[in-house]
DNA sequence: CCTCCAAAAACCGTATACTGATTTTGGCAG
DNA sequence: CTGCCAAAATCAGTATACGGTTTTTGGAGG
């Protein structure tokens, strides 16, 4: 743990973005940089700098009581979606005119993972594999503008994706899309992936809402009514 | 200057995204954490910290000698460009279609003032009107992430669109583009907007494409060859 | 047992200080 | 005048320290 690069703060956002990737940190979770600090043996500064660096880029938001992972409002998973859809069924479609045959191999072997975990019903194991499929065919896109934005966008569903894959109807279900993109790229055809990857759009975002939804409904029946999350939210 | 909010990092930073907005920080400018922060009256971290958030969101590099406002590559305008493509004609029309008079009142200001600044060529305020009417049209986007995804993509801009208005010529077709989307906007047809930004975005590449080959070249012809920008690109 | 209030703790924001790396400067030799 | 080398300056990164605000805690009173 804590290698890449030389630089203290990349370190420690680096980790702290693989554990939001993996669903590692719950919404209910504080981070703080004290913590964070001693944890890894360093002084606050770097810890606190990465941190805000993760609050700028709108995967965390700052608390009076740490930092906390940003709960999606069903708005925002809407618009989030209206981006993806944009963005993602066109890009998938370069990707697949400009795949390689190693990249290739890559999202064979990230689906046959995510079949297997579906199998198990290894939730953990279904997150990394599910990242890891994505990862390898946005290697394919050339323009690195648009992978970037991509990735960041999908990453702000960590705090729900965890949700939608405990429903086994609703994991298969995403599977299933996510199976007949990997087909369509084998097939080597742009339109053919840009039409699933469509699809399959639209499918997630009703998948995440209605996930999101009954979160909220539950959070609601639990806790009457409270939540304390101040200004800092920055963009 | 430096009020907003009551944090000095979001004054700073505030401040400093302006500066860059107005393409007040040329790219051989060295912004420098010691100087802003005594320039402000306050310490180093604040500035600092401003000073990553900007690099962390692709705006400056970090150099071994301060920081530097990021320069282009042709391949980056090409692939900002694909982005933008992507978002900016859907979000215009949904601009167009969730309108209101107020907002319709604002973006036919800057619309003028962009026509008497180009008439007087008075580049600052043609810049400045241009910012205006671009966050004019992007307050009737109701999708928050959507807007700013776009305004984020269109300020990686800044340090080109200084040499764009500089030719006449370039500065005319590109504000005849502008003026219309401007005339779709008030025809309230969102399909209309969505054809105009589209053909704007192409010409618009172009512009830029052509202004930053020529500075690229400049460049070549001036200094045979140096540059030295270290590692710390991040994101 | 519950409520209210005050003391304590937790945590963020900011300031200052130190270190190491890199660049610039200035002088000395060729 | 040019090239080289060493001293000095510059600047990023990290550590530590302090103040202020908010939350929690714990006890006294109802």
């Amino acid at each position: 743990m804590l290698k890449p690069s030389d630089n203290l703060v990349d370190a420690i956002y680096a980790d702290l973005r693989l554990k939001l990737q993996r669903s590692a940190v719950s919404p209910t979770d504080r981070l703080v940089d004290t913590e964070i600090a001693n944890a890894h043996g360093i002084s606050r500064m770097p810890a606190r700098e990465a941190l805000l660096r993760l609050v700028s880029e709108g995967y965390l938001v700052g608390t009076t009581r740490g930092f906390a992972v940003r709960e999606l409002s069903l708005e925002d998973i809407s618009g989030l979606f209206e981006v993806r859809r944009q963005l993602e069924p066109r890009a998938a479609a370069c990707a697949a005119r400009d795949m390689t045959p190693e990249i290739e191999a890559e999202i064979t072997a990230a689906m046959n993972r995510v079949e297997l975990a579906l199998g198990a019903s290894d939730i953990p194991a279904l997150l990394a594999a599910n990242v890891d499929f994505r990862n390898a065919w946005l290697k394919a896109v050339n323009n690195p503008h648009m992978a970037a934005t991509i990735s960041r966008f999908i990453d702000y569903f960590q705090s729900v994706r965890l949700g939608t894959f405990a429903d086994p109807a609703t994991a298969y279900q995403y599977i299933d899309g996510l199976s007949r993109i990997h087909a369509a790229f084998l097939a080597h055809d742009p339109l053919m992936v840009q039409d699933r990857m469509t699809l399959f759009m639209f499918a997630a975002e009703e998948a995440y809402l209605s996930v999101r939804r009954r979160q909220l409904e539950e959070a609601e029946t639990a806790r009457p009514a409270r939540r304390r999350i101040q200004k800092r939210g920055t963009a």
